[in-house]
DNA sequence: TTCTGCCCTTGATTTATATCAAAACCTGCC
DNA sequence: GGCAGGTTTTGATATAAATCAAGGGCAGAA
């Protein structure tokens, strides 16, 4: 499933995926050229370590193709997925406004492209551009949101309630008539287990037993929805 | 234990108690009037809310005296307090940025004094002042990697490590040279247990664990610490 | 001082979830 | 096809933490 045509483009034109981007949509040609000329494209075959905790941060990196995992490891060597990060979002930020070292790993789950923007390159752009900084603000901000969302779910939600928030966001943009949806478990049960916080046994007794109450379809690892209202007023 | 001084001084300057913070420190002295004359003033005694989960958000809040709790409350009316904000934080610049409706609650959590610095002046100094939207992005870096912390605490740190991590980030600023260290358990160990993410019970049984251990001295709500180093070791 | 209400503590029990262990299942590869 | 590697499932058991239920203690009111 790999992507010869994104991988081909990206070798000639990182501004072309730039420029589609929300962050950068409204720069002019001169400004994302800068930024362009600052920036510079990383394949990750699947499993390979983007960055460890602790490295310095010397910008933040988009996704173009694939999906990386962040997470920590702990003192006895448990590892915990804090977000997969999928095409077009991106990641590390916030210790690149700090200064500060990384605070989590960075792994690719996949066969992965992504595009690392220097720190200096966007440091001169917000320091001429409000409009940038604006955009800066706004991603970081719906992190901020979406960190929230998370801490809510671990302490409010029972395992089953955040399994069916992970289904149910994973098809919030989908224009369901009452038809089914499908949901792609990518990369990997064991990962969304860790990424919901429970252990992979945990998540697969649950996935099994709302299967048992007619709420999802089970097949490897897709999941059908075979009506999403109900599954949404199931809590 | 109220603060008159500090209430008669900001009736009559806001804009000296802004002007010391780092968000607005090296603002002009122009700038900051502009700034201050978008500033008012909110006075919120104990209990009071200072906004609700869905409000719409029409600016962001500095805690200038007292303390705010941030927090939601479960569809069964289970409340869990997110942060404890202190004197010279800030909050609800996410859904500022966003233009969305906040997703937790504030409270005064004592006799507090507010400043609300409304959107409008934020924006207008951010597209003219590129030293402000740094500041700004710093603040919600700095915000993002705290959130990570806690996740990582929820997800990766037992019961009796969250307390001790607590204590430990409460004297994080003090110079201990071997001396004995007291914390403050202000407002109330409920509170704090609520944040840590635990049954008032639980906090209570862990407290007591640790005073028997020796590692902490229990008397009402202050905690002696009377040797920080070996509290830090002991996880 | 005594009362009254609110935290906080203590104890007994339950529950959700983790852990341990092993079998079943894919899936690509020889 | 059949085998070797992971991943997923299933089952039995253990455990951290929640819940339920009384007590205690302390602070402010009268």
């Amino acid at each position: 499933m790999g992507h010869p045509m994104n991988k081909r483009q990206l070798q000639i034109k990182p501004q072309a995926f730039l420029a589609n981007l929300p962050l950068f949509s409204d720069m002019s040609r001169e400004e994302l050229d800068r930024v362009a000329a600052a920036t510079v494209p990383i394949h990750a075959p699947k499993g390979q370590a983007v960055f460890q905790c602790g490295d310095t941060c010397t910008g933040f990196h988009v996704v173009v193709y694939g999906q990386v995992k962040l997470g920590f490891t702990s003192a006895q060597g448990i590892e915990k997925v804090v977000t997969i990060v999928t095409p077009g979002q991106s990641f590390g930020e916030a210790p690149m406004f700090l200064g500060t070292p990384y605070i989590v790993f960075a792994q690719a789950l996949s066969d992965t492209m992504l595009l690392h923007v220097a720190k200096h390159a966007v440091m001169d752009e917000l320091a001429c551009d409000p409009g940038f900084a604006s955009h800066m603000l706004s991603g970081l901000s719906r992190r901020v949101v979406s960190l929230v969302r998370d801490v809510e779910a671990y302490t409010l939600h029972s395992g089953q309630e955040r399994v069916i928030g992970y289904l149910l966001a994973d098809v919030a943009d989908v224009i369901d008539n009452g038809r089914p949806v499908e949901v792609q478990l990518t990369p990997g049960k064991s990962v969304i287990a860790s990424r919901l916080n429970m252990t992979p046994e945990h998540f697969s007794r649950i996935l099994h037993g709302l299967a048992a109450d007619g709420l999802i379809e089970l097949n490897g690892r897709t999941v059908k929805i075979p009506d999403l209202d109900r599954l949404r007023r199931s809590t």
